[in-house]
DNA sequence: CATATTATGTGACGTTTGACACAATCCCTT
DNA sequence: AAGGGATTGTGTCAAACGTCACATAATATG
């Protein structure tokens, strides 16, 4: 892994360039205080920013939002909720990578692929208070920002704007898994995966064809032909 | 169709007795106005209330909710919307049945069924003003609410309980389309029919097997089988 | 009630997919 | 640079699925 000491917008950064699968490189940004630097608490307020396109939020309700958040550094391979648990938190990736899946039959099926600038949570469980029905792991190490359920509920609660800004995102969660499953049931695997190619090619450096594989609903072994018949 | 006088709640109503497919009836509340009583404004007031286990409203917010609305009756085959219009409404089926579906190499394929007191709309055409990439379209008669967007936003802003309403009402509507794509993914077609007549066995008298077959992702000869199989 | 229309069941056949076994390659660690 | 584990590719075969054609059943229409 090559290391770049650049210093990028805050002066709270390192620049890393993390190897991607296929000798490809990444730029992502991790979180580490620097010693002699002045103290200054760190805030995902910065990061809430590239979400505007999805929803807007004011400065004022983005601080109060950001206020709430603690840190967490995750490693590759850890949980951040393992089926069966109550998800108390709801994350928004700042950098490393993360999936979420469940057994059927023994195998992993992948249900979804997180990367940067994204909220992350089981919402059934945080919000019906029931088990989860699914893992959420990540799989390259990173800098994630948490919010407790209570903390959220309680946001909402203070602030409209912070309420408008949950709907919008849950308008646009919504739109974008209706999506999901109309391309699933219309598509064939081959389109499927032609789909990902055109659209969310970034998504092939990221995750192994074993993951992609169950993601688009089909057995490792046929996404593999299914590559070798389109090159 | 057998028809029966009987009042039920209000004074309001007929209770119709509609036939289904396989000799099955169905109790259907159609809503109409009786001459001798008393002149009063319906409104769907009352079938909000089916939804309070989803979303919690005081009588206030439904009232003001309920103001909005304008009722709509529709008969078998009617679009509420076609693929490239922009859609208007939310719609609330108070009765009747709906489907949305779009068109893939010459045929259609089912992505929901709708019954009574269920929200329906296609959220990504009504938020972001972009032609509707999917039909809706009645499949029986029967009576709707329906809420111009504009109207939809303004209560929104006018009371936080609304949009709190809103936010909810969109927390449910994700978790239950998250939880259908990983039934889709993880089940093959013999599970997923097994599980539709598990847990929606009504959804078999309502829907024509070649309408349940492309829900489920496989062919009409497919499920035929399936079912032969099965018994 | 008779007929037309639509929906569903089924046979035949070619294609696709999954499962298993194993080979080749990639990648991480030392 | 070398070794070892993980990932990906591929050969074989059986099972599942889609398509086409047509039969049968259910439903709608007059």
């Amino acid at each position: 892994m090559t290391l770049c000491m650049n210093k990028v917008k805050s002066n709270y950064f390192h620049k890393d360039m993390l190897k991607l699968k296929g000798n490809k490189y990444l730029h992502v940004s991790i979180f580490k205080k620097i010693n002699d630097l002045p103290v200054m608490k760190p805030s995902p307020v910065h990061f809430l920013q590239s979400l505007l396109h999805i929803a807007s939020l004011s400065h004022e309700a983005r601080d109060l939002f950001a206020g709430k958040a603690t840190s967490q550094k995750v490693k590759k391979g850890d949980y951040l909720l393992r089926e069966g648990q109550h998800c108390q938190y709801i994350w928004f990736i700042e950098s490393g990578d993360c999936r979420a899946f469940h057994y059927h039959h023994e195998k992993e099926i992948n249900t979804g692929f997180y990367f940067e600038n994204t909220f992350l949570t089981n919402l059934n469980s945080l919000r019906n208070n029931v088990p989860a029905d699914y893992n959420i792991q990540t799989t390259a190490a990173g800098s994630l920002w948490k919010w407790h359920k209570d903390d959220l509920f309680l946001l909402y609660e203070q602030s409209p704007e912070i309420a408008a800004f949950g709907r919008q995102w849950l308008e646009h969660l919504f739109i974008e898994q209706e999506k999901h499953t109309h391309w699933l049931k219309k598509n064939n695997p081959e389109e499927r995966y032609l789909s990902i190619l055109s659209t969310q090619p970034d998504l092939l450096q990221r995750v192994s064809l074993t993951q992609l594989s169950s993601y688009l609903g089909i057995s490792r072994e046929t996404l593999s032909r299914i590559r070798r018949r389109l090159s």
